[in-house]
DNA sequence: TATTTCTCTTGCAATATGCAAGCATATGGC
DNA sequence: GCCATATGCTTGCATATTGCAAGAGAAATA
């Protein structure tokens, strides 16, 4: 038996993203993708929230299908897969950095630096693009170490 | 028995808005009340997604816990109860409309007009200041309806 | 006073999650 | 080529969450 996912849950906006990377663990995985530069399985599961396999496997899978994740076998190393960010899910990144800034902004115990919502402030699209250049940066590096 | 809730999901900025609203329903909560104009309990029953109604109870619950809504007894009506979208959720209206803008561009079986996004893309803080507006009315008319 | 509206609560079955173990494929050392 | 290891999953099972139907309680309405 398997997954009947985002069955209808099109049309609405917010219902579509809901359906799509709407619970904690999609979250965590696009932080984890497009800000810390984590490409693969064990770099997901290593992640200090603790998820486990079976769940890893089953929202990798998901956001593959919603063509927010590009599953490639890693260049380095064939026994290793590699979970590229598409630009649907770069096109995240603005509002998931509006995002984290309200968090830093609300939450008592952030550990987010000062620095992070005041630079977001100051130049918005500036701090978005230097994201989408450290993405960049990660996979070229992937595919220029494998050609070692 | 009842809720350890968000646990120790602090910290990180990420993390923090995962474990406070970060599920499907309590982002259909926040569409709902802060771009449809609904307040009451039935209200959001009533949206077509179908939430049950121990979910809902429960997630009004902790969304009133986190501040992101201010559970008041109905000043129209003392057997009906409004939550209001604090400060704090609004704050996530910026977020809330990247993300839907995002929706009406990948979904393909969007029903979000073309106007939409094109309004956005144009002119955000406009459309956003448009979208706090229709708060302040809604909660306003609210407010002086009692009054009659 | 009786009925209806409205916001929940409760009980229970179905589904999803978390955890530990195991499996499959590829790599790397001999 | 052969075996140990690394990596990405799958499986089984206990626990937790969800969904559904029914109903409780407080206030409005008739």
């Amino acid at each position: 038996m398997a997954k009947p996912r985002t069955l209808n849950w099109q049309g609405c906006p917010t219902r579509y993203a809901a359906g799509t990377f709407g619970d904690k663990w999609c979250f965590l995985i696009l932080r984890d993708v497009l800000l810390h530069g984590k490409r693969t399985y064990s770099d997901f599961l290593n992640s200090p929230e603790g998820i486990s396999t079976n769940i890893l496997a089953d929202r990798l899978s998901r956001l593959e299908d919603a063509a927010i994740l590009d599953r490639q076998v890693d260049p380095r190393k064939a026994s290793r897969v590699c979970y590229f960010p598409t630009r649907k899910a770069r096109d995240l990144l603005p509002s998931l950095i509006g995002i984290m800034v309200w968090s830093t902004q609300y939450d008592e115990h952030t550990e987010a630096p000062e620095s992070f919502a005041k630079a977001y402030r100051a130049d918005p699209v500036e701090t978005i693009a230097w994201y989408e250049a450290q993405i960049d940066r990660v996979d070229a590096e992937i595919f220029s170490e494998a050609e070692q």
